[in-house]
RNA sequence: CGGACUGUAGUAUAACGGUAGUAUACACCCUUGGGGUGGGUGCGACCCGGGUUCAACUCCCGGCAGUCCGACCA
Protein backbone atom coordinates (compact mmCIF):
# COMPACT_ATOMS: atom_id res chain seq x y z
CA UNK A 1 0.00 0.00 0.00
CA UNK A 2 1.28 3.51 -1.31
CA UNK A 3 0.50 6.35 1.44
CA UNK A 4 -0.51 8.50 -0.82
CA UNK A 5 -2.92 6.37 -1.71
CA UNK A 6 -4.92 6.22 1.71
CA UNK A 7 -8.09 7.25 1.97
CA UNK A 8 -7.24 8.54 5.71
CA UNK A 9 -4.45 11.27 6.45
CA UNK A 10 -2.99 12.00 9.71
CA UNK A 11 -3.84 14.99 11.48
CA UNK A 12 -1.73 17.18 13.85
CA UNK A 13 -4.42 18.67 16.27
CA UNK A 14 -7.01 17.34 17.96
CA UNK A 15 -9.59 18.83 20.52
CA UNK A 16 -7.75 18.78 23.90
CA UNK A 17 -10.96 17.35 25.68
CA UNK A 18 -10.94 14.52 23.79
CA UNK A 19 -8.82 13.08 26.64
CA UNK A 20 -8.01 9.18 26.67
CA UNK A 21 -5.40 7.72 24.96
CA UNK A 22 -6.68 5.22 22.70
CA UNK A 23 -8.86 8.22 20.82
CA UNK A 24 -6.53 10.74 20.44
CA UNK A 25 -3.76 8.40 18.51
CA UNK A 26 -6.76 6.69 16.78
CA UNK A 27 -8.05 9.39 15.27
CA UNK A 28 -5.03 11.25 14.79
CA UNK A 29 -3.68 8.45 12.89
CA UNK A 30 -6.58 8.24 11.04
CA UNK A 31 -7.65 4.55 12.10
CA UNK A 32 -10.96 5.52 13.35
CA UNK A 33 -13.47 8.59 12.62
CA UNK A 34 -16.23 9.54 15.75
CA UNK A 35 -19.38 9.90 14.12
CA UNK A 36 -20.96 10.76 17.51
CA UNK A 37 -20.52 9.88 21.12
CA UNK A 38 -19.57 6.41 21.35
CA UNK A 39 -20.06 5.91 17.51
CA UNK A 40 -16.93 5.26 15.39
CA UNK A 41 -16.29 4.14 12.33
CA UNK A 42 -13.18 1.81 11.44
CA UNK A 43 -11.68 3.65 8.73
CA UNK A 44 -9.44 1.55 5.79
CA UNK A 45 -6.65 1.36 8.57
CA UNK A 46 -8.62 1.16 11.92
CA UNK A 47 -10.56 -1.82 9.70
CA UNK A 48 -7.18 -3.98 9.02
CA UNK A 49 -6.49 -3.48 12.86
CA UNK A 50 -9.44 -5.02 13.87
CA UNK A 51 -9.86 -7.64 11.43
CA UNK A 52 -6.65 -9.53 12.90
CA UNK A 53 -8.13 -9.27 16.15
CA UNK A 54 -10.55 -10.81 14.98
CA UNK A 55 -9.25 -13.57 12.47
CA UNK A 56 -7.09 -14.37 16.10
CA UNK A 57 -10.72 -14.52 18.00
CA UNK A 58 -12.17 -16.73 15.00
CA UNK A 59 -8.77 -19.24 14.95
CA UNK A 60 -9.18 -20.10 18.62
CA UNK A 61 -13.26 -20.43 18.42
CA UNK A 62 -13.08 -22.53 15.92
CA UNK A 63 -10.62 -24.28 17.72
CA UNK A 64 -13.26 -25.63 20.72
CA UNK A 65 -15.21 -26.45 18.26
CA UNK A 66 -17.80 -23.06 17.93
CA UNK A 67 -19.25 -22.75 14.56
CA UNK A 68 -19.49 -19.21 12.84
CA UNK A 69 -22.98 -17.49 12.38
CA UNK A 70 -24.50 -14.58 12.02
CA UNK A 71 -27.54 -12.78 13.66
CA UNK A 72 -30.05 -9.91 12.87
CA UNK A 73 -29.33 -6.44 14.76
CA UNK A 74 -33.07 -5.83 14.13
CA UNK A 75 -34.95 -7.61 16.55
CA UNK A 76 -38.66 -7.84 17.17
CA UNK A 77 -40.21 -6.56 20.63
CA UNK A 78 -41.48 -10.46 20.72
CA UNK A 79 -38.32 -11.55 21.47
CA UNK A 80 -37.48 -9.28 24.39
CA UNK A 81 -40.47 -9.92 25.87
CA UNK A 82 -40.47 -13.37 26.13
CA UNK A 83 -36.99 -13.09 28.51
CA UNK A 84 -38.55 -10.02 30.23
CA UNK A 85 -35.83 -7.71 28.60
CA UNK A 86 -37.90 -5.31 27.08
CA UNK A 87 -37.89 -3.10 29.36
CA UNK A 88 -33.70 -2.99 29.91
CA UNK A 89 -33.14 0.95 29.35
CA UNK A 90 -30.20 0.08 27.22
CA UNK A 91 -31.96 -1.10 24.00
CA UNK A 92 -32.47 1.31 21.26
CA UNK A 93 -35.90 0.71 20.34
CA UNK A 94 -37.75 1.55 16.76
CA UNK A 95 -41.25 1.54 15.96
CA UNK A 96 -41.04 2.52 12.53
CA UNK A 97 -42.91 0.17 10.49
CA UNK A 98 -42.87 0.88 6.73
CA UNK A 99 -46.07 -0.66 5.78
CA UNK A 100 -48.22 0.81 8.37
CA UNK A 101 -46.79 3.01 11.10
CA UNK A 102 -49.68 2.69 13.41
CA UNK A 103 -49.48 -0.94 14.01
CA UNK A 104 -47.36 -1.03 17.67
CA UNK A 105 -46.58 -4.64 17.61
CA UNK A 106 -44.16 -3.85 14.88
CA UNK A 107 -41.47 -2.56 17.42
CA UNK A 108 -37.83 -3.84 17.48
CA UNK A 109 -35.03 -3.19 19.34
CA UNK A 110 -31.61 -3.05 18.35
CA UNK A 111 -29.53 -6.08 19.46
CA UNK A 112 -27.36 -5.23 22.45
CA UNK A 113 -26.95 -9.14 22.89
CA UNK A 114 -28.11 -12.32 21.41
CA UNK A 115 -29.58 -14.83 23.97
CA UNK A 116 -33.01 -14.81 22.50
CA UNK A 117 -32.64 -14.67 19.12
CA UNK A 118 -29.80 -17.44 19.36
CA UNK A 119 -32.06 -19.40 21.60
CA UNK A 120 -35.12 -19.51 19.43
CA UNK A 121 -32.96 -20.39 16.15
CA UNK A 122 -31.39 -23.49 18.63
CA UNK A 123 -35.05 -24.85 19.19
CA UNK A 124 -34.88 -25.64 15.40
CA UNK A 125 -32.10 -27.63 15.80
CA UNK A 126 -31.84 -29.59 19.42
CA UNK A 127 -34.41 -31.95 20.32
CA UNK A 128 -32.75 -35.02 21.70
CA UNK A 129 -29.32 -35.40 24.04
CA UNK A 130 -28.06 -36.73 20.81
CA UNK A 131 -28.06 -32.79 19.20
CA UNK A 132 -25.51 -31.34 22.48
CA UNK A 133 -23.53 -30.07 23.13
CA UNK A 134 -23.56 -26.95 20.47
CA UNK A 135 -21.99 -24.03 20.44
CA UNK A 136 -22.23 -21.33 17.58
CA UNK A 137 -20.94 -17.25 17.88
CA UNK A 138 -20.97 -14.52 16.00
CA UNK A 139 -18.47 -10.92 15.42
CA UNK A 140 -21.35 -8.47 15.09
CA UNK A 141 -22.40 -4.87 16.09
CA UNK A 142 -23.64 -4.34 19.10
CA UNK A 143 -26.39 -1.27 20.26
CA UNK A 144 -26.09 -0.01 23.71
CA UNK A 145 -27.78 3.13 24.82
CA UNK A 146 -25.00 3.91 27.10
CA UNK A 147 -26.33 6.97 29.04
CA UNK A 148 -22.48 7.83 29.10
CA UNK A 149 -20.36 7.35 26.56
CA UNK A 150 -16.37 7.34 27.26
CA UNK A 151 -13.22 6.66 26.86
CA UNK A 152 -12.69 6.69 22.98
CA UNK A 153 -13.48 2.40 21.72
CA UNK A 154 -13.81 1.30 25.43
CA UNK A 155 -17.18 2.65 25.98
CA UNK A 156 -19.14 2.90 22.68
CA UNK A 157 -22.77 3.02 22.07
CA UNK A 158 -22.38 0.60 19.05
CA UNK A 159 -19.45 -1.65 19.26
CA UNK A 160 -18.45 -4.97 17.78
CA UNK A 161 -18.55 -8.19 19.80
CA UNK A 162 -17.93 -11.76 19.40
CA UNK A 163 -20.76 -13.30 21.53
CA UNK A 164 -20.24 -17.53 21.66
CA UNK A 165 -23.40 -19.23 23.06
CA UNK A 166 -22.81 -22.84 24.01
CA UNK A 167 -25.85 -25.48 24.46
CA UNK A 168 -25.11 -28.34 27.27
CA UNK A 169 -27.57 -31.26 28.38
CA UNK A 170 -25.88 -31.08 31.56
CA UNK A 171 -24.22 -29.09 34.78
CA UNK A 172 -20.97 -31.14 34.12
CA UNK A 173 -20.95 -30.59 30.42
CA UNK A 174 -21.56 -27.04 30.63
CA UNK A 175 -18.70 -26.43 33.41
CA UNK A 176 -16.68 -28.41 30.36
CA UNK A 177 -16.80 -26.62 28.24
CA UNK A 178 -16.46 -23.36 30.01
CA UNK A 179 -12.77 -24.01 31.23
CA UNK A 180 -12.79 -24.97 27.73
CA UNK A 181 -13.68 -21.25 26.98
CA UNK A 182 -11.29 -19.53 29.55
CA UNK A 183 -8.23 -21.50 27.88
CA UNK A 184 -9.34 -20.62 24.33
CA UNK A 185 -9.48 -16.72 25.65
CA UNK A 186 -6.16 -17.31 27.42
CA UNK A 187 -4.58 -17.80 23.72
CA UNK A 188 -6.02 -15.29 22.24
CA UNK A 189 -5.26 -12.90 24.43
CA UNK A 190 -1.51 -13.71 24.74
CA UNK A 191 -1.62 -13.95 21.06
CA UNK A 192 -2.87 -10.22 21.11
CA UNK A 193 0.04 -9.54 23.16
CA UNK A 194 -2.04 -8.27 26.38
CA UNK A 195 -1.32 -9.07 29.96
CA UNK A 196 -4.42 -10.25 32.00
CA UNK A 197 -6.22 -11.21 35.16
CA UNK A 198 -9.09 -13.58 35.09
CA UNK A 199 -11.24 -12.15 37.37
CA UNK A 200 -14.14 -13.65 39.91
CA UNK A 201 -17.48 -11.30 39.31
CA UNK A 202 -20.73 -11.70 40.76
CA UNK A 203 -22.90 -13.15 38.01
CA UNK A 204 -25.91 -10.94 39.28
CA UNK A 205 -29.38 -13.00 38.38
CA UNK A 206 -28.19 -15.77 37.03
CA UNK A 207 -26.14 -17.83 38.81
CA UNK A 208 -24.72 -18.03 42.69
CA UNK A 209 -21.32 -18.97 41.04
CA UNK A 210 -18.69 -16.43 40.15
CA UNK A 211 -18.42 -15.76 36.60
CA UNK A 212 -15.32 -14.55 35.26
CA UNK A 213 -13.84 -11.54 33.33
CA UNK A 214 -10.31 -11.36 31.72
CA UNK A 215 -9.62 -7.74 32.90
CA UNK A 216 -6.29 -6.25 31.93
CA UNK A 217 -4.73 -3.85 34.36
CA UNK A 218 -4.60 -0.19 32.78
CA UNK A 219 -5.95 3.26 34.12
CA UNK A 220 -8.05 3.85 31.75
CA UNK A 221 -10.27 1.34 32.96
CA UNK A 222 -13.51 1.53 34.56
CA UNK A 223 -13.16 -1.27 36.93
CA UNK A 224 -11.64 -1.70 39.74
CA UNK A 225 -9.83 -5.72 40.56
CA UNK A 226 -8.21 -6.82 43.47
CA UNK A 227 -5.42 -9.50 42.55
CA UNK A 228 -2.68 -11.58 44.28
CA UNK A 229 0.54 -11.62 41.82
CA UNK A 230 1.59 -14.70 43.46
CA UNK A 231 -1.66 -17.09 42.71
CA UNK A 232 -3.37 -15.69 40.42
CA UNK A 233 -6.71 -14.90 42.64
CA UNK A 234 -8.33 -11.95 41.78
CA UNK A 235 -11.75 -10.34 42.19
CA UNK A 236 -13.58 -7.04 41.06
CA UNK A 237 -14.11 -4.76 43.56
CA UNK A 238 -17.93 -4.89 43.72
CA UNK A 239 -17.57 -8.50 45.40
CA UNK A 240 -14.02 -8.60 46.93
CA UNK A 241 -13.99 -10.93 49.67
CA UNK A 242 -10.97 -10.89 51.91
CA UNK A 243 -11.70 -14.23 52.85
CA UNK A 244 -11.72 -15.45 49.60
CA UNK A 245 -7.38 -15.74 49.64
CA UNK A 246 -6.30 -17.47 52.50
CA UNK A 247 -4.38 -20.45 51.13
CA UNK A 248 -1.41 -18.16 49.73
CA UNK A 249 0.45 -15.26 51.93
CA UNK A 250 1.00 -12.65 49.15
CA UNK A 251 0.14 -9.49 48.98
CA UNK A 252 -3.00 -8.24 47.87
CA UNK A 253 -2.83 -5.40 45.25
CA UNK A 254 -5.83 -3.17 43.81
CA UNK A 255 -5.80 -1.49 40.23
CA UNK A 256 -7.74 0.06 37.95
CA UNK A 257 -8.79 -2.31 34.71
CA UNK A 258 -10.79 -3.06 31.68
CA UNK A 259 -12.80 -5.69 31.68
CA UNK A 260 -11.95 -7.03 27.90
CA UNK A 261 -14.13 -10.06 28.19
CA UNK A 262 -16.42 -12.45 30.42
CA UNK A 263 -17.91 -15.40 30.41
CA UNK A 264 -20.83 -16.69 31.62
CA UNK A 265 -22.73 -19.38 33.18
CA UNK A 266 -26.75 -19.14 32.21
CA UNK A 267 -28.47 -22.00 32.98
CA UNK A 268 -31.95 -22.33 31.99
CA UNK A 269 -32.98 -19.30 31.53
CA UNK A 270 -33.34 -18.09 28.29
CA UNK A 271 -33.87 -21.77 27.82
CA UNK A 272 -37.13 -22.01 29.99
CA UNK A 273 -38.43 -19.12 28.40
CA UNK A 274 -37.98 -19.95 24.83
CA UNK A 275 -38.91 -23.68 25.67
CA UNK A 276 -35.37 -25.15 24.55
CA UNK A 277 -36.04 -28.37 25.71
CA UNK A 278 -34.22 -32.27 24.38
CA UNK A 279 -35.36 -35.58 25.34
CA UNK A 280 -32.52 -37.59 27.18
CA UNK A 281 -31.39 -41.04 26.75
CA UNK A 282 -34.55 -41.91 29.14
CA UNK A 283 -37.30 -39.80 26.98
CA UNK A 284 -37.31 -37.50 29.54
CA UNK A 285 -37.68 -33.70 28.22
CA UNK A 286 -35.46 -31.42 30.38
CA UNK A 287 -34.47 -27.68 29.27
CA UNK A 288 -31.02 -27.58 27.43
CA UNK A 289 -28.59 -25.84 30.15
CA UNK A 290 -26.53 -22.59 28.36
CA UNK A 291 -23.60 -20.75 28.84
CA UNK A 292 -22.24 -16.96 26.67
CA UNK A 293 -18.96 -15.66 26.82
CA UNK A 294 -18.02 -12.54 25.21
CA UNK A 295 -15.43 -10.07 23.84
CA UNK A 296 -15.07 -6.51 22.70
CA UNK A 297 -12.42 -6.57 19.76
CA UNK A 298 -13.22 -2.70 19.28
CA UNK A 299 -12.60 -2.57 23.45
CA UNK A 300 -9.64 -5.12 22.55
CA UNK A 301 -8.67 -2.51 19.82
CA UNK A 302 -8.79 0.51 22.48
CA UNK A 303 -6.93 -1.33 25.17
CA UNK A 304 -4.01 -2.65 23.02
CA UNK A 305 -3.40 0.89 22.11
CA UNK A 306 -4.07 2.34 25.49
CA UNK A 307 -1.58 -0.56 26.68
CA UNK A 308 1.34 -0.20 24.37
CA UNK A 309 1.96 3.57 23.41
CA UNK A 310 4.54 6.17 24.25
CA UNK A 311 4.57 10.28 23.92
CA UNK A 312 4.68 9.70 20.11
CA UNK A 313 2.22 7.14 19.42
CA UNK A 314 1.00 3.95 19.21
CA UNK A 315 3.36 0.87 19.18
CA UNK A 316 1.47 -1.82 17.64
CA UNK A 317 2.12 -5.79 18.23
CA UNK A 318 3.20 -7.48 15.50
CA UNK A 319 0.36 -9.79 15.59
CA UNK A 320 -2.18 -7.17 14.89
CA UNK A 321 -0.33 -4.15 13.32
CA UNK A 322 -1.51 -3.08 10.19
CA UNK A 323 1.22 -3.65 8.30
CA UNK A 324 4.46 -5.50 8.99
CA UNK A 325 6.87 -2.73 8.20
CA UNK A 326 6.52 1.19 7.46
CA UNK A 327 9.02 2.13 3.91
CA UNK A 328 9.90 5.75 4.40
CA UNK A 329 11.33 7.35 1.24
CA UNK A 330 13.53 10.42 2.32
CA UNK A 331 13.98 11.85 -1.22
CA UNK A 332 16.73 14.25 -0.30
CA UNK A 333 18.63 16.60 -3.25
CA UNK A 334 18.71 13.25 -5.01
CA UNK A 335 15.04 12.47 -5.45
CA UNK A 336 14.81 9.94 -8.64
CA UNK A 337 17.55 7.94 -7.17
CA UNK A 338 16.07 7.31 -3.67
CA UNK A 339 12.68 7.09 -5.43
CA UNK A 340 14.21 3.99 -8.15
CA UNK A 341 15.37 2.54 -4.98
CA UNK A 342 12.39 2.93 -2.93
CA UNK A 343 10.19 1.26 -5.85
CA UNK A 344 12.21 -1.42 -5.97
CA UNK A 345 12.40 -2.32 -2.88
CA UNK A 346 8.44 -1.86 -2.52
CA UNK A 347 7.95 -4.36 -5.41
CA UNK A 348 10.72 -6.76 -3.78
CA UNK A 349 8.82 -6.57 -0.42
CA UNK A 350 5.15 -7.16 -1.94
CA UNK A 351 6.32 -10.29 -3.99
CA UNK A 352 7.80 -11.73 -0.66
CA UNK A 353 4.53 -11.28 0.72
CA UNK A 354 5.35 -8.87 3.08
CA UNK A 355 2.54 -6.12 4.14
CA UNK A 356 4.19 -2.76 3.30
CA UNK A 357 3.15 0.85 4.03
CA UNK A 358 5.39 2.80 1.30
CA UNK A 359 5.31 6.32 2.36
CA UNK A 360 5.86 8.01 -0.99
CA UNK A 361 4.70 11.07 -0.04
CA UNK A 362 6.32 14.30 -1.00
CA UNK A 363 6.54 15.74 2.71
CA UNK A 364 9.49 16.87 4.89
CA UNK A 365 11.37 14.73 6.93
CA UNK A 366 9.80 15.49 10.13
CA UNK A 367 6.42 14.99 9.26
CA UNK A 368 6.94 11.07 7.76
CA UNK A 369 8.83 10.29 10.33
CA UNK A 370 6.44 11.78 13.03
CA UNK A 371 3.41 9.86 10.79
CA UNK A 372 5.33 6.41 11.36
CA UNK A 373 5.76 6.77 15.11
CA UNK A 374 1.81 7.97 15.55
CA UNK A 375 0.63 5.13 13.06
CA UNK A 376 2.74 2.65 14.98
CA UNK A 377 3.97 -0.17 12.29
CA UNK A 378 6.50 -2.23 14.13
CA UNK A 379 9.26 -2.13 11.61
CA UNK A 380 10.61 1.46 10.10
CA UNK A 381 12.89 0.98 7.15
CA UNK A 382 14.78 4.10 5.85
CA UNK A 383 15.92 4.70 2.07
CA UNK A 384 17.79 7.84 1.44
CA UNK A 385 20.94 9.61 0.12
CA UNK A 386 22.59 8.28 3.15
CA UNK A 387 21.68 4.66 3.23
CA UNK A 388 21.94 4.44 -0.56
CA UNK A 389 26.09 5.79 0.03
CA UNK A 390 26.08 2.56 2.04
CA UNK A 391 23.99 0.56 -0.60
CA UNK A 392 22.08 -0.60 2.99
CA UNK A 393 19.18 0.92 4.57
CA UNK A 394 18.01 1.57 7.74
CA UNK A 395 15.59 -0.36 9.63
CA UNK A 396 14.50 0.84 13.16
CA UNK A 397 11.40 -1.27 15.29
CA UNK A 398 9.12 1.20 16.71
CA UNK A 399 9.40 -0.35 20.13
CA UNK A 400 13.35 0.51 20.46
CA UNK A 401 15.89 3.14 19.53
CA UNK A 402 18.25 1.17 18.20
CA UNK A 403 18.90 1.38 14.76
CA UNK A 404 20.77 -0.77 12.00
CA UNK A 405 22.13 -0.67 8.73
CA UNK A 406 21.08 -3.49 6.58
CA UNK A 407 21.07 -4.81 3.12
CA UNK A 408 18.16 -5.55 1.17
CA UNK A 409 18.63 -9.31 1.28
CA UNK A 410 18.98 -9.03 5.14
CA UNK A 411 15.62 -6.50 5.69
CA UNK A 412 13.84 -9.43 3.67
CA UNK A 413 15.00 -12.60 5.47
CA UNK A 414 14.26 -10.40 9.09
CA UNK A 415 10.96 -9.64 8.31
CA UNK A 416 9.92 -12.53 6.98
CA UNK A 417 10.35 -14.03 10.24
C1' C B 1 -29.55 10.12 35.12
C1' G B 2 -26.89 14.12 38.58
C1' G B 3 -22.62 17.71 38.58
C1' A B 4 -18.87 20.80 36.08
C1' C B 5 -17.15 22.85 31.69
C1' U B 6 -17.60 23.79 26.32
C1' G B 7 -20.04 24.77 21.19
C1' U B 8 -16.32 30.10 15.96
C1' A B 9 -13.25 27.59 8.78
C1' G B 10 -11.82 20.36 7.37
C1' U B 11 -8.97 20.50 12.31
C1' A B 12 -7.19 23.37 16.62
C1' U B 13 -7.96 28.03 18.71
C1' A B 14 -8.43 34.05 19.62
C1' A B 15 -10.90 38.56 20.32
C1' C B 16 -15.03 41.72 20.44
C1' G B 17 -22.32 44.58 21.99
C1' G B 18 -20.78 47.60 15.73
C1' U B 19 -15.71 44.89 9.17
C1' A B 20 -14.44 37.70 13.05
C1' G B 21 -7.97 37.17 13.88
C1' U B 22 -4.17 33.24 14.05
C1' A B 23 -2.18 28.31 13.34
C1' U B 24 -2.75 24.00 10.66
C1' A B 25 -4.95 21.45 6.54
C1' C B 26 -6.07 22.19 1.31
C1' A B 27 -4.61 24.59 -4.07
C1' C B 28 -0.64 27.19 -6.70
C1' C B 29 4.51 29.43 -6.67
C1' C B 30 9.39 29.85 -4.61
C1' U B 31 12.63 27.80 -0.74
C1' U B 32 14.44 23.58 2.18
C1' G B 33 15.98 18.38 2.14
C1' G B 34 17.54 12.85 8.28
C1' G B 35 12.71 14.74 13.27
C1' G B 36 6.40 18.68 11.71
C1' U B 37 12.13 24.12 6.80
C1' G B 38 10.99 29.23 5.61
C1' G B 39 8.13 32.72 2.67
C1' G B 40 4.13 34.45 -0.80
C1' U B 41 -0.92 34.12 -2.97
C1' G B 42 -5.70 31.82 -2.67
C1' C B 43 -10.01 28.94 -0.49
C1' G B 44 -12.69 28.53 3.99
C1' A B 45 -16.24 29.61 10.13
C1' C B 46 -19.67 32.25 14.71
C1' C B 47 -24.84 24.90 16.77
C1' C B 48 -30.42 25.92 16.63
C1' G B 49 -34.72 28.83 18.47
C1' G B 50 -36.46 32.85 21.37
C1' G B 51 -35.49 37.40 24.35
C1' U B 52 -32.87 42.20 25.55
C1' U B 53 -30.79 46.11 22.21
C1' C B 54 -30.57 51.06 17.18
C1' A B 55 -27.25 46.77 16.65
C1' A B 56 -26.03 39.91 19.32
C1' C B 57 -20.94 35.37 17.41
C1' U B 58 -20.63 38.18 22.09
C1' C B 59 -25.52 39.35 27.24
C1' C B 60 -30.14 36.41 29.07
C1' C B 61 -33.58 32.03 28.54
C1' G B 62 -34.66 27.36 26.23
C1' G B 63 -33.17 23.40 23.11
C1' C B 64 -29.62 20.33 20.81
C1' A B 65 -24.61 18.56 20.74
C1' G B 66 -19.72 17.44 22.95
C1' U B 67 -15.92 16.42 26.84
C1' C B 68 -14.73 15.26 31.82
C1' C B 69 -16.31 13.54 36.98
C1' G B 70 -19.98 10.58 39.40
C1' A B 71 -24.22 7.06 39.24
C1' C B 72 -25.55 2.98 36.08
C1' C B 73 -23.46 -1.35 33.35
C1' A B 74 -24.55 -9.68 31.52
Amino acid sequence: MKQSQLFSKTSKKLSESEASKNAQFLLKGGFIDKSSAGVYSLLPLGLKVLNKINTIIREEMNAIGAEELFMPSLIQKKYWEKSNRWAVDVIYKTSTNPADSEKKDFEYGLGWTHEEVVTAIATRFINSYKDLPKAVYQIQTKFRAEARAQAGLLRGREFSMKDLYSFHESKEDLDKYYEKVIGAYKKIFKRLGLKFLVTEASGGAFTKEYTHEFQVLNPAGEDTVFYCQKCGFSQNQEIYKPEAHKDCDGQIESGRSIEVANVFKLGTKFTEAFGLNFLNEKGEKKPVIMGSYGIGPTRVMGTIVEEFSDEYGIIWPENIAPFKVHLVELKGKNPSKVQKACKSLYEKLNKAGIDVLYDDRDLSVGEKLNDADLIGIPNRVIISEKTLAQKKMELKPRNSKKVSMVSEKQLIKLLQK
